[in-house]
DNA sequence: ACTCGTAGCCTTTTT
DNA sequence: GGCTACGAGT
């Protein structure tokens, strides 16, 4: 039964898709082809026919792609308890309730690039390893590679492999057992737990499986190992997956993302659907002509069509500048004759590169112009050191075992505990095996250090104690408390003083404190204030700050523009050396990843789309002035082509102008170069496929005989919840529990009479002999000890 | 323990 | 071209 309203619109691929509920499917989807409406009305459509939302999961690669879903969803069907979100928040709720099977509490710390980065280089220096031939970040990237293919410290010590790989095996498991003993993951740990929680608790993964019976996964074409085995494993006994791609928009090849996933699925599942959505409502069909031009120099590519629905519109501009400063302010130029031509609004145009360097000079053409834009990239809100700082505190508050988060909050405000005293403390803390701040206090205990760090010490224990006692309270005041205590605001200023971002530095303390206040009234039984927000501040990209009702330009690089649409779009930089990037060129395969990175970019346009290059780029080296291979197998036909240098006397003769490369001569040597060897070889041969996604063959063997229905699964609240009877028996604060008497240090003996949450989050409410006083306390703060 | 200077590394892309 | 981690000096 099928509502006609819900899949009015649809053309027939769609409504098949949309209607395709059980069984797996995947969907091959080109760019404009209408999917993120596939996947929305598909969801509605399973409401409709009576699918408890509860068990429907959607995964997608951005949050902001996850609100933007819900918020069409809840237009059709209104507020539901589907699970919409990423992969990394989907994964960390399951983690959290998982934890002690992988080693971790429940209130695990997440830590970013800049953590895990400060956890290796504390790791290194355990494992009494030289950076000598290294850096600290080709060696993070190693060991997120292999995290990423799902290659533990055990494997990658037992396989065989290159000196260098060596060298990270040294390190790895040492960073890999510091983690846990900090209580954190880094942001690969956290597919990769689940992937190994999945893949050895048969039990578990059959309860998931039917909790979240019918999964989606969009932009399954940028999906790794590591995802791949989750999604399967929890489509098993309900092989109700199914997933949305385009293998030509591949781009995430460098984060692990595996093209074979696609091949995966069609031999996991044998009864694979397999439907195709061609027909675009996106672009011009000039727009599409030319990006399938380009696209077909693939040669790793399954053909595919574009199907144009629009009518006739613009030629597509190559433009070619003398400078860079040229092309920024011609850009800009144009932006603001067709604003004022009356046609388009700001926010109609998108200004896309492939590196975040080079949006500096568009930056300032714009800002020349008083254009607003929106810049979208480098750094994310939440790396910014005055709000690391300021959440380390959280961190610590929220996991005491955090080391990082201690290291990092001990001393900033600088309070005269520098490196001696912190290496001295981390020294204790492994000799003792408890965390730093356990040793901290330790050490004021039994007075073991000197007298001022002693002191200094002292001072830092008594705010965390005062922060920790607010713990129960509002976020905000909590925040607002850690400023006050930590005279943090007047350690910006002084940190920043003279410097223009000064302002910029305080302001962010305020939207902090502003966000602190609307996840107070978020806040629910499930999940407290300071968990989402620590779970943001970790999760959060700079994608997902994106503002689509402002009207301003947007400026991002192409890989953050995947999934978005412009009416107009400059593409600059279209050179050699950019995009392609240098560091591609002697892969066939990294090569072939960047022709689809300039695909997505011309696919985001609509109405308008130009493509630019200069002959000179500011600084040295990197391949300045050449033209990008890529324009050279475009449609020279089909191109308005304007070049800008020809009043320019001294550029004209330049070398590397466009027209050098469009010499008979050159294409040869661009077919040469399509000429791969088909060496597909990455190296990522560790794991063994089949046995990493397959279950064992007894259990494999016993579901084939018998195709039997699930049992009803419990009921389950709302989202992410959880009901008690899949609660892990590892929990050991589920000892404390109403009725059992507990010894507090201060207050003495008293009863259990309530109690609440999780792990060590959980917190009980104790009525006290000697005084008849009541207190509540979180287990992980104050240790309470059960009276048998 | 802090401040200033330098050397090397970095950025291609990000959850 | 810019940051930042580390080392020497005070």
């Amino acid at each position: 039964m099928m509502s006609s309203q819900l899949l009015d619109g649809l053309n027939p691929s769609q409504i098949a898709a949309a209607t395709h509920i059980d069984g797996p499917l995947l969907m091959l989807a080109g760019p404009g082809s209408g999917k993120t409406r596939v996947i929305t009305h598909r969801i509605a459509h399973m409401i409709e026919t009576g699918i408890d939302p509860n068990q429907i999961v959607a995964l997608t690669f951005t949050n902001k792609a996850a609100g933007e879903m819900r918020a069409r969803l809840e237009r059709i069907v209104g507020r539901n308890d589907v699970w919409l979100g990423t992969f990394h928040s989907f994964c960390v709720r399951l983690l959290r309730r998982y934890a002690r099977l992988v080693g971790l509490t429940e209130n695990f710390s997440i830590y970013d690039t800049d953590d895990a980065k400060a956890a290796l280089l504390m790791a290194v220096a355990e494992a009494d390893f030289e950076l000598t031939h290294t850096t600290l970040g080709k060696l993070a990237n190693r060991i997120s590679y292999f995290k990423n293919r799902l290659v533990t410290p055990d494997i990658l010590q037992s396989e065989a492999f290159s000196s260098n790989d060596h060298q990270v095996a040294q390190v790895y498991p040492v960073y890999q057992q510091l983690l846990l003993r900090n209580s954190a993951v880094d942001f690969d740990d956290i597919l990769m737990h689940v992937a190994t929680l999945l893949r050895s608790h048969p039990e578990l993964r059959q309860t998931l499986d039917a909790r979240f019976r019918y999964i989606m996964v969009d932009e399954y074409q940028d999906t790794n190992l590591a995802q791949y085995v989750i999604v399967r494993h929890l489509s098993v006994d309900h092989p109700n997956l199914a997933a949305t791609g385009d293998p030509d928009q591949s781009i995430y090849g460098w984060r692990g993302a595996n093209l074979d996933n696609v091949t995966n699925l069609e031999r996991d599942y044998p009864t694979l659907r397999v439907l195709r959505l061609e027909e675009n409502y996106r672009s011009t069909p000039e727009i599409l002509s030319v990006a399938d031009c380009l696209i077909q120099h693939n040669t790793y590519r399954k053909a595919k069509t574009l199907l144009p629905l629009r009518s006739t519109g613009h030629c597509v501009r190559l433009h070619t500048y003398p400078t860079a400063r040229m092309e920024a302010e011609h850009v800009a130029d144009q932006i603001v004759a067709l604003v004022n031509e009356g046609d388009y609004e700001l926010n109609d145009f998108g200004v896309l590169y492939r590196t975040n360097a080079n949006s500096r000079l568009i930056e300032q053409a714009l800002t020349r112009r008083q254009i607003p834009f929106q810049l979208i990239g480098g750094f994310r809100f939440y790396a910014r050191k005055e709000v690391k700082d300021l959440v380390a505190y959280l961190l610590l508050i929220n996991n005491p075992e955090d080391n990082v988060a201690f290291q990092r909050a001990v001393n900033t405000p600088s309070r005269g505990i520098g490196k001696q005293t912190v290496d001295k403390l981390e020294r204790l803390s492994r000799d003792q095996e408890t965390s730093m701040l356990e040793a901290a206090r330790h050490a004021v205990a039994h007075q073991t250090l000197g007298k001022r760090p002693l002191s200094a010490i002292v001072g830092f224990l008594k705010i965390y104690d005062q922060l920790c006692s607010l713990v129960r309270g509002p976020l905000v005041d909590l925040l607002q408390m850690t400023i006050e205590l930590t005279h943090f605001r007047e350690h910006v200023i002084k940190r920043r003083r003279g410097d223009e971002s000064e302002g910029d530095a305080l302001t962010n303390l305020d939207e902090l404190l502003a966000e602190a206040h609307e996840l107070d009234i978020l806040a629910n039984d499930e999940q407290t204030a300071l968990e989402t927000f620590l779970e943001v501040s970790a999760l959060q990209a700079d994608t997902d700050r994106l503002s689509s009702d402002k009207n301003i330009v947007t400026l991002m690089t192409l890989h953050a523009a995947k999934g978005l649409e412009f009416r107009c779009v400059y593409l600059i930089a279209v050179e050699e050396n950019i995009l392609p990037h240098i560091r591609s060129k002697d892969d066939p395969l990294s090569l072939e990843e960047e022709r689809r990175l300039l695909f997505v970019g011309i696919t985001r346009a609509k109405d308008q789309l130009q493509l630019s290059y200069a002959k000179s780029r500011g600084f040295s080296g990197q391949g300045s002035g050449v033209p990008s291979s890529f324009l050279v197998e475009l449609p020279r036909g089909e191109l308005d082509v304007v070049d800008h240098c020809e009043r320019f006397d001294d550029y004209t003769d330049a070398d590397g102008g466009f027209d050098e490369y469009h010499d008979p001569s050159s294409e040869a040597g661009w077919d040469e170069a399509n000429q791969l060897d088909g060496s597909l070889d990455d190296g990522a041969s560790y794991v063994d496929f089949d046995e990493s996604c397959q279950l064992p063959p007894e259990e494999m063997a016993a579901r084939l005989g018998r195709k039997r229905k699930p049992a009803p699964f419990p009921r389950i609240r709302s989202g992410l919840d959880f009901s008690d009877h899949d609660s892990p028996p590892t929990d050991p604060w589920a000892e404390y529990r109403p009725g059992r008497t507990v010894l507090h240090q201060k207050y003495g003996q008293g009863e259990i009479i309530a109690a609440s949450g999780h792990g060590p989050k959980r917190s009980v409410t104790i009525l006290f002999i000697d005084d008849n006083s009541r207190h509540t306390f979180r287990l992980s703060h104050v240790p309470l000890e059960i009276q048998h």
